[in-house]
DNA sequence: CCATAATACGTGAATATACACCTAATTGAA
DNA sequence: TTCAATTAGGTGTATATTCACGTATTATGG
C-alpha cells in the first residue's frame, strides 16, 4: 500500500462508529463511576437500581427488554447486588419466572447514590451544553435504529 | 415519593448520558461484530489490528495513549491477538519497553476484515446517514471533552 | 556515584458483555 | 390428553474494562 491508501485507512478507521463510540462510552463511564464512586455503586450498578425502583417486581427477561440489555448479562450484573443485599428474587406464579425487587437496603442506597448521580448528570450538561447533550441522544438513538 | 417524583425520575434516568452511551454502544458493537465475524475477529480487534497496520512497531503504553484506552485493558486486550500470532512483542531499546507490531500473520488477516470492516461501516451510514454520522461523532467528541 | 524519582509494564480482583448451549416449566395442537 | 414447540432462565467460555498495587528499568539531582 501507498502512502495516500495508508492515509485513507487512518481517515476512515478514526471515523468508525464503533470505536468512537466505545471511546466515549469508556470516557463517560469512568466519569460516571468517579462520581458516584462514594456511594459504593457503579454506574451501570445506579443504573439497575434506579430501574427496579420504579416498579415493585419484574422478571430478568422483561427488565432486560426494557433496559435493552442482553438477558445473560443482566442476570450476571445482578449478581453483586444480590450479593450486596440491595436486591432479592423470588419465584413468580409461574414457576419459570424469577422476579426481582429492590430490598430497603436497596432503596436506601439508591437513594444515598441519588444525589451524586444527579451532581455527575447536571456537571455534565453544564460543561457539554444541553443542547449538545440533546444532539447526542438524538444521534445515539438514531444509531441504535440503524443497526436494529 | 408521589407519582410526579417517580415519573420525574424515570425521565431523568431515561436521558442519562451514561447510560445512553452504553446501550448504543452494545447494539453497535452486535452488530460489527455481526458483519465482521467471518474473519475471525471482534470488532475491537480489528480496530487495534487497523491501528498497529498503521505503524512499524508501538509501545503499549503510546498504543494506549493513541487509542485513548487504559493501558491495562490494552495489555489484555492484546492477549487473543499474540496467541492467535497476529501480532509480536519484542523488548525495546530501554529495557523497560515492549514493542509489539504485526505479524504477516496479522496483516493478512487484518486484510482479510477489512472489506467486512467497509460493508459494515458503509451500510451503516447509509442507514444512519452521513448527517447523523457527522452529528454523532461532533456530539461524542465533544461529550469526551465534558468529561477529561 | 548513589539514592530517589519517574517511567514502563504486569497482575489480582472485580465488574460488564454476549454467544452457544442446556434445563425446566408451560402452552397448545393433534 | 399427550407430546412437541415455546418460553424463562442459567452456565460455560471468552473477551472487554479498570483500579489498586507491585516490579523492573531508567533518569536525575546532590
Amino acid at each position: 500500500m501507498d502512502q495516500h491508501a495508508i492515509q485513507d485507512d487512518l481517515t476512515r478507521q478514526v471515523n468508525c462508529t464503533c470505536f468512537n463510540l466505545r471511546k466515549a462510552t469508556r470516557a463517560v463511564t469512568q466519569y460516571y463511576d468517579r462520581m458516584i464512586k462514594p456511594s459504593g455503586l457503579r454506574g451501570t450498578q445506579f443504573t439497575l437500581l434506579a430501574a427496579l425502583s420504579e416498579m415493585k417486581a419484574i422478571t430478568i427477561t422483561h427488565l432486560a427488554d426494557f433496559l435493552m440489555m442482553d438477558r445473560t448479562t443482566l442476570t450476571r450484573n445482578l449478581r453483586p447486588l444480590q450479593k450486596q443485599g440491595y436486591i432479592e428474587r423470588s419465584m413468580g406464579d409461574d414457576q419459570r419466572r424469577r422476579e426481582i425487587r429492590l430490598t430497603p437496603k436497596g432503596v436506601a442506597i439508591y437513594q444515598n447514590a441519588k444525589p451524586l448521580w444527579e451532581k455527575a448528570q447536571s456537571v455534565l450538561i453544564t460543561r457539554m451544553g444541553e443542547a449538545t447533550l440533546k444532539d447526542l441522544l438524538k444521534a445515539l438513538s438514531e444509531t441504535v435504529s440503524a443497526v436494529e
